[in-house]
DNA sequence: ACTTTTGTGATAGTATTACTATCTTTTTTG
DNA sequence: CAAAAAAGATAGTAATACTATCACAAAAGT
C-alpha cells in the first residue's frame, strides 16, 4: 500500500486495525456522508484525535479502503491467471473475479469483503470526483485501480493488438462492473439485470464479457 | 420539469433564474463540496433564506441541474432523429449528441451549457450515489436520464431485437460518455483519449459507437 | 533500571456548514 | 387599493471537520 494513503499505517496497530474494520461496517451502514470520525471514535471507544493520527480526513480513509480493494483484486487476478495460456481464458477469469459477488476471505480478518464491495459499489466514484483529484493522483493514491486497468487492457491487446481503445474499454468495463449492480438495485430501468432474483453479479459478468469480446475481436 | 425537483420553480422568477445561472458558474468553479448556499447568496446579493425557498438543499439543486441537462439532451435527440429512417443512423446521431462537447445555445439565456456539461461530467454521479436514492427515484427525480436511456435502448433493439442487454449497454455508454472525458483529463492512463490535443469528445464518441455497434449487431 | 520515545486518551476550542425561524419590507395581482 | 405573495434582514442552533494542548501508559533503547 502506498505510504501517502495514511499518516500512520493502520495495519501496524490494534487501534489502526479497529479503525479499518469498524469504518467498513459503518460506511456500509450509514453511507459516506453520514459517517463521521466522531461516530467512529464513539463506536470503538477511542477519540477523534486518535483517528486523525491515522487518516487526514474521511476522504483519505475512503481512498485507502478503495485502494485496498483494488490491490486485493489485482492480486487475485494475477494469482488465478498465472499459468493460464489462452488470453481469452485469462480475460474471462479477470472479468469473473472483478464482477463476482465477494465472500468473506479468512486471510484478512480485519476486512469484511462483502461490506467493502458494497462500499466500492456505492462510494468509490467519490474518491476521484473531487477538486483535489490531480493532487491525489500525483501522489499515487489511485495506483491500484490504474494498475488493474492496465493489466486487463494488456490481455485485451493480446486478443487483438490492433484494437484501438483497450484502456478505455477496460476502464468502462470496470466502472460498469459496480455501476450496473447499483442500477439493478436502485434504478432498475437502466439495466436488464434483476437485483431481486438470481445473481445480478453473474449476469453482469456475462454482459461485460460479451461486450468486451465483441468490441475487441477483429 | 418534475415538480419535485424544486420547492418553487426557479424559471418563474428573476431571482430563481439568477440562482440557476449563478449556481452553474459557481459549482463549475468551486466544485460541489466547496459550493454553499451562503456563497451563492452573497454572489447574487440575496440571502440564504431566499435560496432555500427554491431548493430544499444543494443536493436537490444539483439534481435539478442534471435533470435539466438530460431533458435538454433528450429533446435534441428527438428533434435531430425525428425523420431519420435508418436505426443505425439514428443511433449515430444520438451518440454524437450525447458525447459531443456542448457549445452555448442561445435558446436558453440562463444556462451556460459548456459549464453545465462540466458539472455533469464532474458531479452527476453524486446525484444518485446517496442513501436517499430510492426516495429521490420514487418521486421521479431521475426521470430524464432514465427516459433518455430507454429511448436509445429502443434504437438498439431495432438494430437487433434479440440483443439481451440494451438498457445495460446504453446506461454503460451514457456513463462512459462523461467518465472517459474525466479520465482523459485527470487519470489519463485509464483511457486512450488525449485531453490536450484534438477532440476528446469526438474520439470518445467513436469509441462508444464502435462498442455499441459491435456488441449489438448479430 | 531508567530514560526517552511512541501511542493513546481526555478535553477544549474554532470556523464553517446546513439549516430553521421570525419579522419586516417590497412587489405583484385581483 | 387591499391582500397576498415574494424577498430581504437578522438571529440562532446543532453538527461537522477539524486543531491544539496536556497527561499518562506502555514499549524500546541504552
Amino acid at each position: 500500500m502506498n505510504q501517502n494513503l495514511f499518516l500512520k499505517d493502520p495495519q501496524d496497530t490494534e487501534l489502526g486495525r479497529k479503525i479499518i474494520s469498524t469504518s467498513i461496517t459503518m460506511i456500509d451502514e450509514l453511507g459516506l456522508e453520514s459517517f463521521t470520525f466522531k461516530k467512529l471514535s464513539g463506536e470503538i471507544n477511542s477519540t477523534e484525535a486518535s483517528i486523525y493520527r491515522y487518516f487526514e480526513n474521511k476522504h483519505k480513509l475512503l481512498v485507502y479502503l478503495n485502494a485496498w480493494y483494488w490491490n486485493w483484486m489485482e492480486y487475485r487476478i494475477e494469482f488465478m491467471t498465472n499459468n493460464v495460456v489462452s488470453a481469452e481464458e485469462r480475460l474471462g477469469i479477470a472479468i469473473k473475479l472483478v464482477t463476482e459477488k465477494k465472500e468473506y476471505d479468512n486471510s484478512f480478518p480485519t476486512i469484511d469483503e462483502p461490506a467493502l464491495q458494497r462500499i466500492v459499489i456505492n462510494e468509490s466514484d467519490k474518491t476521484y470526483l473531487t477538486k483535489q483529484v490531480d493532487d491525489d493522483n500525483k501522489v499515487g493514491l489511485f495506483r491500484g485501480f490504474k494498475s488493474l486497468c492496465k493489466r486487463i487492457a494488456q490481455i485485451v491487446l493480446e486478443l487483438n493488438p490492433k484494437y484501438p481503445y483497450p484502456h478505455s474499454l477496460v476502464s468502462t468495463m470496470l466502472q460498469a462492473a459496480h455501476q450496473q449492480v447499483f442500477f439493478s438495485e436502485h434504478l432498475p430501468s437502466l439495466t436488464e439485470h434483476n437485483f431481486s432474483e438470481a445473481n445480478v453479479f453473474e449476469e453482469n459478468g456475462k454482459f461485460l464479457l460479451h461486450m468486451i469480446l465483441k468490441s475487441v475481436k477483429p
